[in-house]
DNA sequence: GGCTTCACG
DNA sequence: ACGTACGTGAAGCCT
């Protein structure tokens, strides 16, 4: 006779939960405490009653619309129920890749699930023991072959009930257990009974009258308080029996045939215990799936991640090989490419995933037949492309002409969404971190020399890699999720990294001869004051040691120190200004100093980077800033000079060739637009509605005067105060910034919150929330952990205030800027227009357009600006042309 | 590799 | 009493 298992899912899901501490996680910050709890219960199951048939119920309520919009998702969540939640999920995904069956019926709780295919089974003559944790399943034990084996608490309580186990423990049969439920009540379910009515009297009742009905035809032979009783709840009573009896007849998409199991795909449950870190589990699971075969891959040690590669000969090879991954049906395929002259190529982990990878050389991927298989491969109708760190290769292969646009995970992105602070995204350091797995050492890093000419060859070790990132495809997508950042990695971070692949491929124009000149200049202004001040000194040193210079200004000269550093006295522009007038090397040396910060950062740096076609081809880093800016070197082009009018003709250096013009545009204060929006501030939000100088505004309330008698000097003092708000300046800052007294500064603070007082607000509920949660997150769901909120060190924990203040500012306003760069990019490739985004600057976008183009390109840029997200303010932009960074006008 | 300084948003 | 504005990258010096 088949022995059948019912689960219901939800309830000892619940007992886990609730039976083992939160504190349980994984490195990534996924709470396990729920699956971990289940998944023992499960093997403990199975291996202690050997079921032949097995299948797990789920409740399924009406469908919940949580997370249809990224806004709002984060107003209306729970924070206990959420991580309870997310682990239904991973129980979910683990019964899947076990074959086991879960089942649920929408409009239907697990209960109602399991009544009805406890009398399928029953019926069929199958032997019955249902698995929960809650009691309504009683009333299921009225036949010799359906038992209960009931969760008491926590994960290994139970206790088998047969019919006779049911009488005993309730004193009824369980034929009358809802009528006997419905007297007592339950007060989990929040189902009030009759007052003065517990066990013992529910059950003799029911037992003396055969039934509530029995009950209430001879409410006269009770006592008075008891009649009293029963007849004023005699409508609870029969709500209760309604709504505590089960449903038998669910219309169930699988029958008790169909509950077979073992069906195990034994990768992807390595890989989900992997992600959930557990390590031991493994064994004991295998030890009662005999699909899993024993401790593969998980075990208390970490596996050595070793690849067999397959290096493809010739086109023929080569090709079958692209077409056979192009045309798999087992999720994205994982790549690596090697990018070096000679003995470069790719590689692509082999369908199915064993151990098997496939090296493609360069010189086979130039042919044309090869290259269209590959081109379909990564294209927008292949099965999606998996990499680690995708863009050089994005860019590699759009110098080939192949457009990668299936893009699917770059595990360099995932990690850094789920850490931004990380140390390291190194590939084997993220799948040590997401998986039970270990890469191997392989020679010295790339770039460096081999001397001993003995490492491996550069295929097998990119043959790891690519097997390294299929086997984080799994993890890393499951760990994103759990954390709300998928959307974030499919919708803006992936899209984002073909899009600074063409702007890194396509540069910037440089005027090589002017910038020639500029560093020529510079040079000689440079030499001219370095012997100024070698002068002024009195004798030759190094200007450019700090250490030198200490000694010359300080212990030779004179000079009245400003501040320290950590290794003397500072000589930084700001102690100098100060020192003005004392010595004139002061004078001369702030010449010095700016003149050679220019020429050689700017003058010999830039003119290292020119390459082809006289164009910078910077690297645009995705993974750097803590609050998800861009970051941009070799060169830097986030930093070129425009505050001073020495520095700022660099920028007449980056041009657009002959018959182009450059269209510049740039976000009028997106900051300050933000924490109106963040802070929902009616006196913030007014004013970028009416469109005034937001520091002329800022001003005339700060410091109660009318909007038209605010003077340069009131308005550039709002200016810093409303942007020190937003690194969480303090009134000493502020006074050192503006050069006045901290009590002045204090009024002007107190003044901007009296006029702005919801700024003040969202910053105290932003640090708080992110001191409660222990990381911040923007409007977009992107996550900082900021841990020194918790420090005992005092410095460093308001160092992390300021930090969490900054962080949803910064973060929002660089992802609406990220929408814009890829909307654009779209919008420019859609209207079939030539002209291309060459560069971005944090809130400036540098478009190159063929002079006939200007127009539409302008409009274009303007457009998807101002629409890429709709705040409670309107974003606006400034947009200019011309022939040079410098030359563009409005 | 750490430190200082300084360029930008 | 102490420090005191967020986020970057590059150059140059020094240990």
């Amino acid at each position: 006779m088949p022995k059948v298992m019912l689960v219901d899912g939800n309830s000892l899901t619940y007992r886990a939960f609730f039976a083992l501490p939160t504190d349980m996680a994984t490195a990534s910050g996924q709470v396990t405490n729920a699956v971990f709890g289940f998944t023992s219960m499960l093997i403990n199951l199975l291996k202690d009653h050997q079921p032949d048939l097995l299948a797990v119920a789920f409740d399924r309520r009406e469908p919940t619309f949580r997370h249809l919009a990224l806004a709002s998702y984060k107003a209306n969540r729970d924070a206990t129920p959420d991580i309870l939640i997310q682990q239904m999920g991973l129980v979910r995904r683990l019964l899947d890749v076990l074959g086991i069956r879960s089942v649920d019926v929408v409009g239907f709780e697990a209960d109602d699930v399991i009544a009805t295919l406890a009398v399928d089974a029953r019926d069929r003559g199958d032997d019955v023991i249902i698995v929960t944790g809650d009691r309504d399943s009683y009333q299921l034990v009225e036949d010799p072959h359906v038992r209960v084996l009931y969760n008491k608490r926590g994960v290994s309580d139970y206790v088998l009930y047969d019919e006779a186990g049911i009488a005993e423990r309730t004193g009824v049969k369980p034929a009358d257990y809802v009528q006997y439920a419905a007297l007592r009540g339950d007060p989990s379910d929040n189902l009030p009974g009759v007052p003065g009515v517990g066990e013992k009297t529910a059950a003799k009742l029911i037992n003396e009258r055969g039934g509530i009905d029995g009950i209430y035809e001879s409410l006269d032979e009770f006592t008075p308080k008891l009649r009293e009783n029963l007849a004023a709840h005699e409508a609870n009573v029969r709500s209760n029996v309604e709504l505590m009896t089960l449903v038998r007849d669910v219309a169930l998409p699988v029958g008790v045939a169909d509950m077979t199991f073992g069906n195990v795909e034994s990768n992807a449950v390595r890989e989900l215990f992997d992600f959930l870190e557990f390590r031991n589990l493994y064994s004991r699971l295998a030890a009662v799936m005999p699909g899993l075969g024993g401790g593969v891959g998980t075990g208390s040690a970490s596996e050595i991640l070793e690849a067999e590669v397959t290096v493809v000969d010739t086109t023929v090879e080569a090709t079958a090989a692209l077409a056979a991954a192009a045309t798999t049906d087992s999720g994205p395929v994982a790549m690596a490419m090697i990018d070096r002259d000679g003995s470069g190529g790719l590689v692509l982990v082999d369908d199915p995933p064993m151990a098997g990878t496939t090296f493609i050389p360069d010189r086979l991927l130039a042919d044309d037949v090869v290259a269209a298989a590959l081109d379909r491969l990564v294209g927008t109708d292949g099965p999606g492309v998996a990499l680690h760190g995708a863009k050089p290769a994005v860019r590699r292969l759009i110098s080939s002409g192949i457009d990668m646009k299936g893009l699917v995970l770059d595990t360099t992105l995932a990690a850094y969404l789920l850490d931004p602070a990380g140390r390291s995204y190194e590939v084997a350091d993220v799948l040590a971190r997401y998986t039970c797995l270990e890469l191997p050492e392989s020679g010295p890093p790339a770039g460096q020399l081999d001397l001993d000419g003995d490492s491996e060859p550069d295929h097998l070790v990119a043959a790891r890699r690519a097997l390294a990132v299929d086997r984080l495809i799994v993890p890393m997508r499951l760990a994103m999720d759990s954390q709300g950042l998928l959307q974030l990695h499919d919708d803006l971070e992936i899209p984002l990294v073909r899009v600074l692949a063409r702007m890194e491929d396509i540069g910037i124009g440089v005027d090589r001869e002017a910038l020639i000149r500029i560093r020529d200049d510079l040079d000689s202004a440079a030499t001219r004051l370095r012997q100024t001040v070698v002068a002024d000194a009195g004798h030759d040193f190094n200007v450019n040691s700090t250490k030198q210079l200490r000694e010359v200004l300080f212990d030779e000269l004179g000079l009245t120190p400003q501040k320290k550093t950590k290794t003397g006295y500072s000589t930084d522009a700001r102690s100098l200004e100060k020192l003005r007038g004392e010595h004139p090397i002061v004078e001369h040396l702030l010449e010095y100093r700016e003149v050679e910060k220019l020429r050689s950062t700017y003058g010999e740096g830039l003119l290292a980077e020119v390459g082809p076609g006289d164009r910078i081809r910077a690297t645009f880093n995705q993974t750097v800033a803590r609050t998800g800016r861009l970051s941009s070197d070799a060169p830097n082009l986030h930093n070129i000079p425009i505050r001073s009018e020495r520095g700022r003709v660099f920028r007449s250096a980056f041009v657009a060739p002959a018959g182009s013009r450059l269209v510049v545009a740039d976000y009028d204060q997106i900051e300050l637009r933000c924490i109106a929006h963040l802070a929902e501030d009616p006196g913030l939000i007014a004013a970028f509605e009416a469109g005034d100088d937001i520091h002329t505004t800022v001003a005339a309330r700060v410091f109660h005067v009318d909007a038209s008698d605010v003077d340069h000097q009131m308005r550039s003092k709002a200016k810093m105060v409303s942007y020190g708000l937003a690194y969480g300046m303090e009134t000493y800052g502020l006074a050192q910034r503006l050069n006045i007294a901290t009590g002045e500064a204090a009024e002007i603070l107190d003044s901007y919150f009296e006029a702005f007082p919801s700024v003040r607000a969202y910053m105290e509920h932003t640090v708080a929330e992110a001191r409660e949660r222990g990381y911040t997150e923007t409007l977009f769901g992107r996550r900082r952990p900021i841990p020194e909120l918790a420090s005992s060190n005092r410095q460093l924990r308001q160092a992390g205030e300021r930090q969490a203040m900054n962080a949803g500012i910064q973060g929002l306003a660089a992802d609406i800027f990220k929408v814009a760069l890829i909307r654009l990019d779209a919008a420019l490739d859609e209207a079939g227009l030539a002209s291309r985004i060459v560069l971005q600057v944090h809130d400036e976008i540098l478009v190159e357009a063929p002079q006939d183009e200007v127009d539409r390109a302008a409009d274009l840029v303007r457009s998807t600006m101002t629409g890429a997200y709709e705040l409670r303010v309107p974003l606006e932009v400034e947009l200019l042309v011309g022939s040079s960074w410098a030359d563009a006008k409005g």
